[in-house]
DNA sequence: CTATTTGTTTATCC
DNA sequence: AGGATAAACAAATA
């Protein structure tokens, strides 16, 4: 489900415990999160440690513990976050909850194509298992961090960048393009329908098709959307207003919500994602 | 019982 | 080499 809106929403439920020591870690071994980090190493790597807050790029999650711990995060399809009292008696889906004395916070993920890793990295940014000394400077987070695309609200996301992504994969429908998380992290299915729609862009069109104005235009309607998403969504899940395509492209009979048009919305499989548009307005 | 799902990774072919 | 494509992953919901 999460894009980078819902996202920013999921990382936020876990502010409130900022601060507060991990006095225990609760970790499903079995469950596919921990393909890539075993559930023992995460239990190992936070518990016992300060729990000292996170942040959110796109779709990928890093909460930062004392003593350069951190525990990466991406939520899948069904993956959601949320903070609960600490005498949490954990359910079916909660394969990972972190107790501190005043919550618990738990990574729920009933499809588990979400996933967890966990990294100690050194106060010069080396992977290390030894914690750093005693009054060391704070660690950096993990290169994979590091390595991420700019965001797309960020200076380093540029007209040009889009350009050139959109020149190299000419053939690509436009909705496909904007689903690459190496270049629009945290565009998902329905924000890329969303931003599409905005364009009056078929979302089927091949990205070479685009003139430099039509380039411009994405660039600011993907900048746009992010951005209201973020404050609609982010915030506190407030549902978007229905002049947006978002209300309406789940219903059967939908209907364009675009003044003047109101022609009824397509859904169709586009490259293995189910894709809504309007054949009114999208060209 | 069947179809569907707001995501990513991997294998395979070109 | 790098792009295009489909399948796999998994479980709840309609």
């Amino acid at each position: 489900m999460p894009e980078l809106a819902e996202v920013e929403y999921y990382r936020k439920q876990w502010e409130p415990s900022r601060g507060e020591p991990v006095a225990r870690v609760l970790a499903h071994p079995k469950a596919r999160i921990y393909r890539e980090s075993p559930a023992s190493a995460v239990v190992r790597a936070l518990e016992g440690r300060t729990f000292l807050g996170g942040r959110a790029h796109g779709k990928q999650l890093l909460f930062e513990f004392s003593e350069g711990a951190w525990l990466g995060m991406h939520l899948g399809m069904s993956g959601r976050l949320f903070a609960a009292p600490p005498d949490r008696v954990p359910e079916k889906s909660d394969h990972l909850a972190l107790v501190t004395p005043q919550r618990c916070l738990v990574f729920s993920d009933y499809r588990m194509f979400g996933k967890v890793t966990v990294e100690i990295v050194g106060p010069d940014g080396t992977p290390g298992s030894q914690p750093p000394a005693e009054g060391a400077t704070p660690s950096l987070p993990p290169s994979w961090w590091q390595e991420l695309p700019p965001e797309v609200l960020s200076p380093g996301f540029t007209k040009e960048r889009v350009a050139a992504f959109a020149k190299r994969r000419a053939k690509t429908p436009l909705k496909t393009l904007l689903l690459d998380q190496r270049h629009f992290p945290g565009i998902g299915n329905w924000m890329a329908d969303e931003i599409c729609w905005r364009l009056r862009i078929d979302p089927r069109r091949p990205a070479g098709t685009l003139d430099e104005s039509a380039q411009a235009s994405l660039w600011r309607a993907l900048r746009r959307v992010s951005r209201e998403a973020l404050r609609i969504i982010g915030t506190d899940w407030s549902d978007p207003p229905d002049s947006w395509l978002m209300n309406h492209r789940w219903r059967d009979g939908g209907i364009c919500p675009r003044p003047k048009c109101h022609a009824p919305l397509v859904r169709e499989d586009l490259r293995g994602r189910t894709t809504c548009r309007c054949p009114g307005c999208q060209r």
